[in-house]
DNA sequence: CGGTCGATTGAACTCGTTCAAAATCCGTGG
DNA sequence: CCACGGATTTTGAACGAGTTCAATCGACCG
């Protein structure tokens, strides 16, 4: 992003600071605004009538979500810790894209980045088992600077074993259970709920995708 | 799309006649050109390295696809059907887009709107039972034109049964089952292999989705 | 009419779910 | 600082939907 692109999103953006638990939106809300990820993590969900839900993605920093076709809303997303974010008014960011067309672009390459993103979580919901789902999440968070410190090796999880059961979507007792499975052998190590110890060259190559 | 956007598409396109069996590029080919679909089908697919195959998708006609950030295409493309194609030039493409900001913001809102299409296909996956994959792809397929006539209530499928299998992630075999307890219902009959007829309706209101 | 390939059916098995119980974590107040 | 209580996670055991493998069926083609 150029600076100039970067000051001209800052004057129509608007920071909000969030805390876990901070609803963003929900789904059939009108889609109003875009939303950037400045620190912490948002969680993306989805409401099935029968009451299951399914995560669609954890955001980052630096990550945008809330872009919607047709006005509204389709899914949730709640803050899941402490953090900023920064959020745009989609009629503005809209005109500001038009008169932009290098900063249009980059939403462009990043919109069909996400594309191949889901479509690896597609062939991985479809195809592996659930100890390799559980793989690839730990390894899709170590990738972040934000709560993995390769120092130490801990691993910093905001989110709950239900919120990483439905975004694996699979059932909370057999998230537990795959983590049994990568402590026993001894390829992580569960501090507390939230905090895990992990050999990354180790879980690294127990998944073959 | 503006008339004079699609004659400035059509300046720099290519078209192609293909018929079943065509590859259009394999996964790990320069991803030189971008396609669309003007007549046919053509099945998305990706190999893994145990020799299980996940299918993306099926374009069809007006269907972009072989977007790729990163220089490689990450999927195969082969058409399913006697079709024609249309391909443009990545670079090419990309200079129209950035000189036509309206352009690309179509191609902008049509990769949003492929995002949530593939969250769909997410909740499909993780969440129903295998008949609703197979409701839900059949209905899917009715909604093109292309194959189903809703006066005669045929529809013509021209993808074989494995490609509908790997598409919704689930055994060949299992497909056939749930095309019996379809049939069993009276909701569809099978006329042969590749022709289906359908009670829409209550094909409709056995997907609670 | 026989042969081949894809689709369907059948039967055993497997992985993940479900439901219930035990263990652990964590905030609160003594 | 430690003990308590509710919530979350982990463990255990039974169950079930879908897979796998093998056999049968059916369509298309020489």
């Amino acid at each position: 992003m150029t600076p100039s692109d970067q000051t001209a999103l800052m004057a129509i953006g608007e920071a909000m600071d969030v805390r876990p638990g901070t609803k963003l939106f929900r789904q059939g809300d009108a889609a109003t605004h875009i939303y950037m990820v400045e620190s912490g993590v948002v969680r993306i969900s989805h409401d099935l009538l029968d009451g299951k839900r399914q995560v669609l993605a954890f955001r980052w920093g630096g990550d945008v979500f809330g872009m919607a076709a047709g006005g509204r809303y389709l899914n949730n997303a709640d803050a899941l810790d402490k953090g900023r974010i920064q959020r745009f008014q989609a009629e503005r960011l809209q005109e500001l894209l038009l008169s932009r067309p290098h900063m249009q672009n980059r939403f462009l390459l990043q919109a069909t980045a996400e594309i191949s993103l889901q479509q690896h979580r597609i062939i991985l919901m479809a195809k592996y088992d659930v100890v390799t789902k559980v793989v690839a999440f730990l390894l899709e968070c170590c990738g972040n600077g934000q709560c993995f410190d390769p120092a130490t090796q801990i691993l910093k999880l905001p989110m709950s074993r239900p919120d990483i059961a439905d975004y694996m979507g699979v059932a909370t007792e057999s998230v537990s259970r795959a983590l049994g499975v990568l402590e026993r052998r001894k390829i992580i190590h569960r501090h507390d709920m939230h905090h895990l110890a992990i050999d990354l060259p180790r879980l690294r190559d127990c998944a073959r995708l």
